[in-house]
RNA sequence: CGGGGCGUAGCGCAGUCCGGUAGCGCACCUGGUUUGGGACCAGGUGGUCGCAGGUUCGAAUCCUGUCACCCCGACCA
């Protein structure tokens, strides 16, 4: 095991195989027996559950409520939406039959030519379409709208190539969809939602975002807009970490939702949605963590405090335990979660690599020479600096500590970032630039040829079209034609 | 689908060129000593060498076929 982990930490000049290893050794997922899947294990999945529940509060708070819909989908469905299903269909897994049979030439089973589907069922890529084609019979009045739904649920995209987390055949997600009255309303949602998604990554997952507007290159297929928080990770790709999408009445035209409204006159309805999935595990992974292992920030980890005793027999692990009881009881009483590990089958040395390779923010450690000075040992994950402190008050101190951690992981984030931004004004530099990773804010002239052209020749593309930020005219660098303001170009994930 | 790699114990690997008793480290089990940064000593359990053929007295090793998986591209959240 030593030798292993230490294995890790030498091989991290490939970011791939280390962000590989480092899922697989902090034990949030493992690759399954079907190609392209994964199963999360119980640490990932309680971190996905922090993040669940910070989401799902902030989208009740406005409104939105949670519904079931069917994992699958009628072809027919899939395919009203001509832009959709064009940008689905390639990806997609689709069910033929209902019933296996016993093999007539032996042993096995194989599947009933009998029980051929008379429709090919889809396994939802997003659901879109079965959503609203049920919208169609929700929505009869004005007074329906709008109706806000959300859904956690697992999607199907037959990728070529997977990366745990980043890009699973199957991954979990949540996805709202939400029918207006008017075009401002839904417009109005679409944006809220972004904001909701960019507050949840900076504040929660301390993971500076970016928030745009999508290129129509990079569109969700059906909608007129498309914006994105977009991260960038340690190694300077782009992570697209959430998205919202105004779908104009494209949906509702193609599954004819209409509305009476208040002049007594029948109206499409105005659609949008927003979605974000367990690709975020691969974002909170690839933004913080280092050479030791996970870093998680304080309000995203599913333990924040750990409390390792260090001791040379039953009698010394007693005089530690009762003096851990009543600080381990004041955490918990603040709402920290914490952990007195004093499991006697592993060595405190051992105890210290683990919780770290794990992430967990906060350590303190108490042995003899603690109890006869009154102080404790305490590790902040983050820079992994150590400090022996004194007891009294220690609750205090913990408590500004995780907040601090929380706060130093998003400015160290937002540095890099920072650091590794760069403003071009020509091809040449741009060719150049891009192979050093980053974002590069570069003129575009707002065509889809120059943003392929760009793509083929340097694998870069439009992250985002900046919402923020003063808009600052000049040429495109690749065709000198007026750009209004820079975009944001990146190598991505 | 193109280009590279790999398949041997639960995990990580050596052995393959040049055929001759199936190896190592970790994990696991037993006993003892340990415990302020991944403990040590001694003993022990565990493998139809991816699968199917072929060559041979004899195959993990050579030949043919086949199936997985991984990495780099194309596709994508």
């Amino acid at each position: 095991m030593a030798k292993e982990l230490k294995n890790f930490t030498k091989r991290s000049d490939n970011y791939s195989q280390w962000y590989n290893e480092l899922v697989i050794k902090a034990d949030l997922a493992e690759q399954s027996a079907v190609r392209g899947c994964m199963v999360i294990k119980p640490y990932g999945y309680a971190i996905w559950e922090k993040m669940q529940r910070v989401l799902d509060d902030m989208f009740k708070a406005t409104g939105v409520q949670n519904a079931y819909f069917p994992l699958l989908i009628p072809k027919s469905f899939l395919c009203r939406e001509a832009e959709h299903v064009e940008g689905f269909a390639k990806e997609c897994a689709v069910v033929t039959h209902y019933r296996l049979k016993n093999d007539p030439d032996g042993k096995g089973v194989v599947v009933d030519p009998e029980a051929r589907l008379e429709e090919e069922l889809i396994v939802r890529p997003t659901s879109e379409t079965i959503i609203w084609g049920t919208y169609k019979n929700w929505i009869h009045s004005y007074r329906d709208l709008p109706l806000l739904i959300n859904q956690w649920a697992n999607v199907m995209r037959w990728e070529m190539r997977t990366r745990m987390f980043l890009r699973t055949s199957e991954f979990l997600w949540q996805e709202g969809h939400c029918a207006h009255a008017t075009a401002e309303e839904s417009e109005a949602r679409t944006v809220e939602m972004i904001n909701i998604y960019a507050d949840f990554a900076e504040n929660y997952m301390a993971m500076p975002v970016i928030k745009g507007v999508k290129s129509p290159n990079e569109r969700f297929a059906g909608a007129v807009n498309t914006y994105t928080i977009e991260a960038m990770m340690q190694d300077g790709k782009a992570l697209q970490s959430g998205t919202s999408h105004n779908l104009g009445q494209n949906f509702a035209k193609a599954f004819d939702v209409t509305f009476i409204n208040k002049e007594n006159q029948p109206e499409y309805v105005w659609a949008n949605s927003w979605g974000m999935s367990t690709r975020m595990m691969g974002a909170l992974i690839m933004t913080h963590s280092d050479d030791n292992g996970l870093v998680l920030p304080p309000r995203l980890a599913p333990l924040q405090v750990v409390i390792v005793p260090i001791y040379k027999d039953a009698e010394g692990l007693e005089k530690i335990s009762e003096k851990v009881a009543p600080i381990v009881e004041n955490l918990r009483k603040r709402g920290i979660s914490v952990k007195y590990d004093d499991a006697d089958n592993r060595r405190p040395g051992f105890k210290f690599a683990d919780y770290e390779l794990k992430g967990v923010p906060v350590r303190l450690a108490l042995g003899a020479r603690d109890l006869d000075n009154g102080t404790v040992e305490i590790m902040r994950r983050d820079t992994l600096e150590k400090e022996t402190v004194s007891l009294e008050g220690i609750e205090d101190r913990i408590a500004a500590l995780l907040d601090d951690i929380q706060t130093n992981l998003f400015a160290k984030a937002l540095a890099l970032r920072e650091a590794k931004t760069v403003k071009v004004d020509t091809y040449e530099e741009f060719k150049e630039k891009i192979e050093e990773g980053g974002f590069i804010l570069a003129h575009w002239d707002g065509t889809p040829e120059t943003e392929e052209k760009i793509k083929a020749e340097t694998k870069a593309t439009i992250r985002c079209i900046p919402l923020e930020g003063d808009p600052e005219p000049g040429v495109c660098m690749v065709t000198g034609k007026p750009s209004e303001r820079r975009v944001i170009f990146a190598r991505s994930y």
